[in-house]
DNA sequence: TGGGGCAACTGGAACGCTCCAAAATAGCAC
DNA sequence: GTGCTATTTTGGAGCGTTCCAGTTGCCCCA
């Protein structure tokens, strides 16, 4: 016993209008040669009926889909959160439709959302946190539809991403610039990829190009799964190393350490300075007020969103692009001279 | 020139494996009768051609789809990603795919996306947040497919939300309980709606009951739409009203209330407590640490879902159901007794 | 009066699948 | 062999569209 819905058909309103389905269809489409009264007569009889086309009869024979797979980590996490709310934003603002698939970092749950997307014949796809399995992942898609990766980087598909390097150049400069010496990068807590090591490799630069000695700390494990004593004497060895200013490889991380310094009564930033990177609405917060790198999130996801529209319409072919937006120090709180 | 994606067919999959489209169909579809060989046979040619169904096809003709259609005023809301992330997870868990729509409380967008989700011929719709226009919405959906209102009410179609009103006791009696007389609360800065009626409805019921004067509060405005010093003179205005504690509707408000009472010197809870409603991430940050009624967003999502699967199912009939869940109140640093 | 030309409209094939009724094959007892 | 049943396989209709190749009807001009 399934409750059927009832949806008028191209035919109900054609014989409502008195026409037949091509014209409608003609109505529908907006193509011309159609008499104006017969096309008044069909649009009475479409809104009397509250017809609206099928989308899955006209992509099944146009062979196309207007549908647009989406691949996320984690949803719930306020940067990718913000980041799938561009994505809408921007697939809506060209016609196409976003399918979210949040995989929670599970190995199982990405394969089998993204092969449910390729059943779907999403038009393409678009990454929005680093596959947990990319070899997999391109397996499924690649040759198939157009990926495009956002904020994470493969060696197949477009990239779009901030600027990784120049940012995290503008991060430690910035506490160069304030006077710090002993300065350490915090690594991504929860994965490690592309934009990670880049953002060390900016990192490391200024360090070198200043002189100093870089320093690099990886949180033990996922923050959820290690206990608070844990992290807090994680993080005490390394004040005990003397550092006096961390850039995180993201805010999230760098949260995480604030919370640590505030349980082992280290105040920022008198006497840690701490920088994030990607400006999570939080960090906005005044409580928070977290010196950042601040990603260009709506021109992020309208570029990846142009770029997969371009390859799917096939304006757009030959080998993957790499499109880089400039990124922004966007200075608060957390950061100030070292006491010393 | 669109580039055209390949896809393998079943007829493929039939020529590859030497037997007709009906055996292969069996196959996929896991019905009985098939001979074990040629099961096999089939198997080893879908895997060789790496062919997936097309759920459009398949859809089309069993004339229903598991497309779960999913309206969401604003993703980018820490407690809206949250609830979308846990709707998609149910949703997924039970077969369905949620299909979202973001709508930024623009009325036109909220049409717009509902009348594409019915155009993919939608199994249902949830509404995350309130519709921005609830009549419009009606009209589109109401008599085609199932509606479930999650976190929000409505006339028509199925209720899923926490006990607002149980839940506005426990934050308002929590208050009266460590000594406080002269509490406020603090109507949603968004929009008003059902959900905002209730919680105000327990506020006053708590505070009757202890014989105290209940006192309420409207934002002049959506706050990104106001400045912060008109924000700050309204708060301050407010407090000298010797109000030593407030009950926010929401933990949006709330944040809001905290950084003004901030800005204006006050210091939270020994000069203002302050409670909050949801339990976003944001309000466990220890320099948050707001109290808080803890919406159960998992339940939430797996009730809505299962209640909009039976729906579809034709399993539950009948009149619009209302499903109730229990709240909790989290106590963390932004109450304590009041001062004097 | 007979076409020619054009705009308006229409029927049919196709898209890739499901599902049913019917056909083919196999198995087995006589 | 034959007949009968059970198992396996198959062709065809149909889902709601699009799009193309016609067909129809009308006006105008020779």
């Amino acid at each position: 016993m399934t409750a059927v819905a009832k949806h008028a058909t191209i035919f109900d309103v054609a014989r409502e209008a008195g026409v037949s389905k091509s014209t409608v269809s003609n109505v529908i489409r907006g193509v011309g040669g159609v008499a104006p009264e017969t096309r008044l007569r069909v649009q009475e009889a479409i809104e009397q009926l509250g017809y609206r086309p099928n989308v899955l009869a006209r992509q099944l024979v146009q062979q196309r889909t207007t549908t647009l797979g989406v691949v996320v980590g984690d949803l719930g996490n306020p940067f990718y959160a913000e980041m799938a709310k561009q994505v809408e934003r921007a697939a809506t603002g060209r016609g196409y439709r976003a399918m979210f698939c949040n995989t929670q970092g599970d190995e199982e749950a990405e394969s089998s959302g993204l092969e449910s997307l390729m059943e779907y014949r999403a038009a393409g796809i678009l990454f929005l946190s680093h596959p947990t399995d990319l070899g997999r992942a391109r397996s499924v898609v690649e040759g198939r539809v157009p990926a495009v990766f956002l904020t994470c980087t493969a060696d197949w598909g477009d990239v779009v991403s901030g600027d990784d390097e120049a940012g995290a150049e503008l991060a430690t400069q910035h506490l160069v610039d304030i006077g710090h010496r002993r300065i350490a990068y915090f690594a991504d807590p929860i994965v490690e990829d592309a934009a990670d090591r880049d953002r060390q490799t900016g990192y490391r630069r200024v360090m070198q190009r200043a002189n100093l000695e870089a320093t690099v700390f990886h949180w033990d494990r996922r923050p959820g799964e290690l206990d608070r004593d844990a992290r807090d004497k994680q993080v005490d060895g390394i004040l005990r190393n003397r550092i006096t200013a961390v850039f995180s490889s993201n805010d999230y991380g760098a949260i995480e350490l604030l919370e640590c310094a505030d349980r082992l009564g280290v105040r920022v930033p008198e006497e840690l300075s701490i920088v994030g990177f990607d400006d999570v609405v939080m960090a906005g917060l005044a409580r928070i007020s977290l010196t950042t790198i601040r990603q260009p999130k709506p021109e992020l996801a309208n570029v990846a969103v142009e770029i997969i529209a371009a390859r799917v319409q096939g304006e757009l072919e030959g080998p993957p692009q790499r499109k880089t937006l400039d990124l922004e120090l966007v200075v608060r709180g957390s950061t100030a001279p070292p006491a010393g």
